[in-house]
DNA sequence: AAGTGGTCTAGACCACTAT
DNA sequence: TAGTGGTCTAGACCACTTT
């Protein structure tokens, strides 16, 4: 009942399988995308309408402007009202790097340990007080952490939290924190959105020590500052760590082992 | 003609404007983010059902599905078949540095200039022949390069291509090359796809006196490995900087300012 | 005018989850 | 069994580009 017509039994495997429990849209974008790796298409060139591919393939023309969508968003075509769709060459600046090995690292409970090394209510200077916008003077918490990955260290934080006194610190709280689920998957619902930045700093005598690593040495500086669900800044703080822990790679371009959509992290 | 029933000209903000041109797909999934922005969802709390959506909004179900699917594609919601749609916590695993401060400042004609260090033939070396699948001892082209941006050294590059002595290399192709497209925005078509890897690196010597910066100094060294449609290495080398010219800074969570789908770059 | 992508409808049918 | 998200249809209508 798959078999193209003329009746032939030959293995066409660039054929829809509506039996396969895999979207329709999904499928199809898997077989433009083979064939553009193939070299049918390249880029710059255009693909045939989507009038066309509704001939085709025998679908809607909503589930075909699924599947371009689809391949849109992953960068692999673009699409031009009025003038088609065509393959997209490949750019730089389309890389992107993802955190989610860092994730990776800290929802790891086994691996990962959290040492506290300073825990204390501080008056906050000049750019503490201008990260988290509130007054120079008012007190704030200053926690400075060692994150130890199979007994190695590996990262250095140091954070501040606005201090509210309404709400007094557990003890126990201050090695795991309200951030622990940013790391670990579940998320925190009192944050609203945060701000990262990332550099490659010299270590500092201490911060080399911490990290039990000779001098001069280079590593990354991981900024961050999260806010409340009033915009306000609740925690502003940095991670400090060695190249080899945060190893950033990605790639560009027709990539075919991402053949599923349900690649979300 | 586009008051909500009862006659009342009361200006309501959170109601699709059917006249306005903007899709109602889009505008929907902007009320929705305005309104978890707002706190009337906190993260972990359901959305209304998508039947309860089409009724309240007056759309059909397959315009809800495209809002929720974009809000989900922002890893603002998630949605979990048979229980719901739920609005997703701040997690510091989805966050992305894009390289498009890179791509910006090589597109930039005017402020960017190349200054060709060194070009010439080379004998491959063991790793230069791992990473370019060929023959140690087979011929190379290796390239220095150094990127100016208002005239100051900004980036260092240096690149090892295939030779091809079918294709003589034209002087002047050295400057610019085959890559310029990956940065200009044009795109080269014989590039399949690329892979990238960034760390922070200590500069040598040599590094930190191309780039004019006193020792010790940390940046950032990123790597690159090009394909063809063979999926044969064409190139194989890396850029160095200093960490300010290649700012990596990104948001994670609710962002209003991305209101239109329309930021692609 | 003809062809292109883009949105939207009003359902149908399915798979999954909870009760 | 009822409610949820997920896919798909077979068109209609629109905006835009090219000829």
């Amino acid at each position: 009942m798959n078999e193209s017509k003329g009746g032939s039994v030959t293995y066409e495997y660039n054929v829809i399988d509506r039996e396969s429990g895999q979207p329709i849209y999904i499928q199809l974008a898997n077989i433009i995308r083979k064939q553009i790796n193939a070299g049918k298409y390249h880029p710059g060139e255009q693909l045939p309408s989507e009038a066309m591919l509704v001939q085709s393939y025998h679908v809607s023309p909503m589930t075909i402007r699924r599947t371009i969508n689809l391949l849109a968003e992953q960068n692999i075509v673009s699409t031009a009202q009025g003038r088609g769709t065509f393959v997209k060459a490949v750019r730089i600046g389309t890389a992107a790097f993802y955190l989610n090995r860092f994730q990776e690292i800290f929802s790891d409970e086994k691996a990962t340990t959290v040492k506290l090394i300073e825990a204390r209510l501080v008056k906050t200077d000049e750019r503490t007080a201008r990260k988290l916008k509130i007054t120079v003077g008012v007190r704030a918490i200053y926690i400075r952490r060692l994150l130890l990955v199979y007994n190695q260290p590996a990262f250095y934080h140091c954070e501040h939290l606005i201090y509210d006194p309404r709400r007094p610190i557990v003890e126990s709280e201050l090695e795991v924190t309200i951030l622990k689920g940013l790391f670990s998957g579940i998320g925190s619902p009192l944050i609203k959105k945060g701000e990262l930045q990332m550099e490659a700093i010299l270590f500092t005598k201490e911060e080399a020590a911490i990290l039990k690593t000779p001098l001069p040495a280079a590593g990354l500086f991981l900024e961050h500052i999260f806010f409340d669900f009033d915009d306000k800044p609740v925690s502003w703080g940095w991670f400090i760590c060695l190249s080899n822990q945060l190893r950033l790679h990605t790639s560009i371009g027709l990539d075919l082992s991402k053949d599923s959509i349900y690649d979300n992290f």
